[in-house]
DNA sequence: GGGATTGGTGGATGATTGTCAAACCATTCC
DNA sequence: GGAATGGTTTGACAATCATCCACCAATCCC
């Protein structure tokens, strides 16, 4: 459970707000965070997130980007990694922003729109 | 006043939570809200900012960022202009976030390391 | 053990971006 | 009119970033 390996993620006092929201200036990413915000794990297949039409390199990219802003954190098990969000950490470091956030987040249908990729 | 000309900025209702997020994350424009954030405007001088160490062209660059993702606004008076934070737009379309993100913003001291303000 | 599954790493590439410098423009002041 | 003031625009350049691809690593299952 908890004591599971975790991928390197920053201590909750050294979660900076400016890094916090440039990772969330991103569609992808704040599709994630929505995917997150029910406060369970999930795992990393792109399927699973609404990104079917991205490389999985492309979305372990952004899971890091998250991971490494502080926004996530990821349990290693076995072969699947299962990413949460670290909502007690945020909580604690910027109260009441990621609330605000997921009151104000788009739908997430409307949110990365079709992603027309340039052939 | 009020019906002076204004350089062009999105309507509230388009103004995108991913955009603003975006805008945000970076530590000039972190540094520019949290000038902005006692209500007043401000002119674009990079002396009045704490950002002397940037030039005028560079914070003039900021400033559009901000005001294209309908984070401050800008009102053309003369050879001035006097930017100031959208707040009733912003707490409009998104409740609770600039509260929450000026309560946990950093200290404006801290943010531009740099910043040697030549006496 | 061998193969399939799940996911990450590293390189390459094109797009954005942050910055400066110099030119430019409008307004005000002399 | 001419100079000074306050900002914007454009161009250049380096750095960052998002994306893809090919390959790799660990684990699970038979």
């Amino acid at each position: 459970m908890t004591d599971d390996e975790r991928l390197p993620q920053p201590p909750t006092a050294d979660i900076d707000l400016v890094t916090v929201l440039h990772a969330l200036g991103d569609p992808v990413r704040m599709r994630l965070l929505l995917s997150y915000a029910d406060g369970a794990e999930h795992s990393c297949a792109p399927r699973d997130l609404g990104l079917d039409h991205l490389h999985k390199s492309t979305v372990s990219h952004h899971m890091r980007v998250l991971r490494e802003a502080g926004v996530t954190t990821t349990r290693v098990a076995g072969r699947n990694r299962f990413v949460s969000l670290r909502r007690t950490d945020l909580d604690a470091r910027f109260p009441g922003l990621l609330d605000a956030l997921l009151a104000s987040a788009p739908d997430p249908d409307l949110l990365p729109p079709p992603a027309p990729v340039p052939a």
